[in-house]
DNA sequence: GATAAAGTTTACGTAAACGTAAAGTATTTT
DNA sequence: AAAATACTTTACGTTTACGTAAACTTTATC
């Protein structure tokens, strides 16, 4: 069974560090499916792992719009015909062409962060050589 | 010694798939530093490294201003003082982390992508089981 | 030497993803 | 019940990263 437990959006907003205003506006482009009680914002498990996804997908790059046509697609999957699914299969393959191209990015950005400290720590090296020369003469 | 190859704006922007716009855009933006030919713009072999760096800072999330941030230091370094090779350390160790969530939030993707593919895959098979439930009795 | 091709500046427009302010309602605390 | 707190809607503002158009100059080609 699925769980029961519900989240304000404070809750939300403090636990993920996201500004109330965000997860309106996530609501508001069909991210988020809150219900209501009253009018305040009642958020399920459902929302609270979609609100994850969101913000993973922003920092790997895709848009809010890439993101929901995914859970579009993926709400579809239930009752999909056999078009929608193909097409969600697709869109997987381009995301994981997209995932390979970030690691190879990353794995570059890694080897020149690494020549980079090598020469910054260089430069410091040079730097107390100049600064004290002698530094190891006499202290006793 | 270093190269001494010059490219035009289309060369660049054919060879990266990029607009000319974007190209002086990131001129302007201080990104990059052609020199003029009358007023056309020459770039050098520096600049097409530094396009290139620009380009991936994009596909891993990095805004212009933080690339151009650290181009900045980067030159500095040469002549830098040590509060500044600190802070080029600094700007460098928080990059590593970055790379560090993203290196996590894409295997985490990478799962999901694979739990994704095997649930569409299912139904698809339901799918055809529906469809032709007896394909197999009597072909010959 | 006309004309096309490539380059330039200037400037206004735009989409995405919120920020921020206003002004009101609902709920909790004292 | 008064005050503080949390939540709501509405709506205009802002930043980033360019797109697009206009009007012009320079360079290559026929």
């Amino acid at each position: 069974m699925a769980e029961k437990r519900t989240f304000s959006i404070s809750e939300l907003s403090q636990e993920f560090d996201v500004t109330t205003r965000s997860i309106r506006f996530y609501e508001d482009e069909g991210l988020l499916k809150p219900t209501r009680r009253g009018q305040t914002r009642v958020f399920s498990t459902k929302d609270r792992v979609r609100l994850k996804l969101i913000l993973r997908g922003k920092r790997m790059g895709f848009t809010l719009a890439e993101t929901r046509e995914l859970f579009d697609l993926w709400d579809e999957t239930e009752t999909g015909n056999e078009k929608q699914l193909l097409k969600l299969l697709e869109i997987l393959n381009a995301r994981r062409a997209h995932l390979e191209q970030q690691k190879n990015d990353i794995a570059q950005a890694e080897m020149e962060m690494d020549t980079a400290e090598a020469r910054c720590r260089e430069a410091l090296a040079e730097l107390k050589k100049k600064k004290q020369p002698d530094l190891v003469k006499d202290e006793s």
